[in-house]
DNA sequence: ACCTGAACACCGTTCAAGT
DNA sequence: ACCTGAACACCGTTCAAGT
């Protein structure tokens, strides 16, 4: 008991606390949340959290913005802006689907992160190398990064409309793939590309 | 108030539950609705609303299904796909800016609706008319499904990034616009067209 | 500086009871 | 059949106090 306390005294950073809670709702859902529980993960009396993170709403967006750094961003400016695009909706892909638990609930909280912003800009970016006039690419940014919310939205419990269908109706669309989502990607950059030819 | 009670005495069914539901909720958000100030506003006991609905989660679902039957789904079978696919879009758009409040919050939900499988069969029967193969039309079907979830979750708010951008960057994305949805919608449509002409 | 503990104003939900 | 009211096991958050 005495032991316990020596062991783990570290005086409990935000990274520390958005990370546990990442961690908990990761097994446990986001509903299973308290702050309550999170601080007795810690180790720690209830209240200690709020002298660390202002309150549950921004303990959320920091969990938001530490799963969000997982995603890798390092632009290689001499790839081809198909393949940037395609590699980063992959990427976020599977980001959110080794999050399901969570990704769908952080969309819903209102408020982005800077994080965010970062990968709004990176598409921005690549798309600048397409030669679209200002505002076109500002939609077709916003096209794509409203995509990538669908997706990490919906991807994880293959679309929401498992429980719709019976058991027994294989052909049906259950589990979102791979492919799937390559596919969809592509479908949205031939789009471009369409628009390049035609203009 | 003797007065009130004998005013109001419909038996309180589910569909009112959930209409008084969804109207508070346009108003003061997700986060302020309780059992109990629902209760309050339908002028009954905190728990006769169980014995017409099973739970909150429940509720919520309801409520949901309410609102995705705003969309009109009328299918008019001699017009162009691609026609009924941007006419689609550009309601759910609409629907999602008639309750920015909820409808973000109410797709993390994770259990679809009967609706939603309607609109997504919508989407399916509009794209048999492109002669796509099966599996490229179903990922085709989920690829505008999942633009869809995106759109509802994020144009409310313009894209969530609001907060991020200074009040002073004024060429910045803030504000969705029915342009800019048409052409997200028109994006992926001629990503659709590209795939049939190479195919 | 960092943490604690009691307290406040709420929750969703169960269950026995009322009419 | 439909509703009520007390009770249970929780919440997030405030604030004064401890070390």
């Amino acid at each position: 008991m005495a032991r316990k306390q020596a062991v783990r005294r570290e005086p409990l950073d935000p990274q520390r606390i958005y990370q546990a809670a990442l961690d908990f709702m990761d097994v446990h859902g986001v509903d299973e949340l308290s702050m309550r529980k999170l601080a007795a993960l810690l180790d720690v009396d209830a209240m200690a959290i709020y002298h660390h993170v202002p309150g549950k709403q921004a303990l959320l967006q920091g969990v938001y913005q530490v799963v969000l750094e997982e995603l890798p961003l390092e632009e290689h400016a001499e790839v081809r802006w198909q393949d940037a695009l395609r590699t980063l909706g992959m990427r976020f892909y599977r980001l959110a689907q080794r999050h399901p638990r969570i990704f769908p609930y952080l969309l819903s909280s209102q408020y982005g992160t800077p994080r965010e912003l970062e990968i709004y800009q990176f598409i921005q970016q690549a798309l600048r190398r397409t030669g679209l006039s200002d505002q076109d690419r500002l939609y077709a940014t916003r096209a794509l990064y409203t995509f990538a919310i669908g997706l990490a939205s919906a991807a994880p419990t293959g679309l929401r409309l498992r429980p719709l269908y019976g058991e027994d109706s294989p052909s049906q669309p259950c589990q979102s793939s791979e492919d799937e989502v390559a596919f969809s990607i592509d479908l949205l950059i031939a789009g471009i590309e369409r628009w390049l030819e035609e203009r």
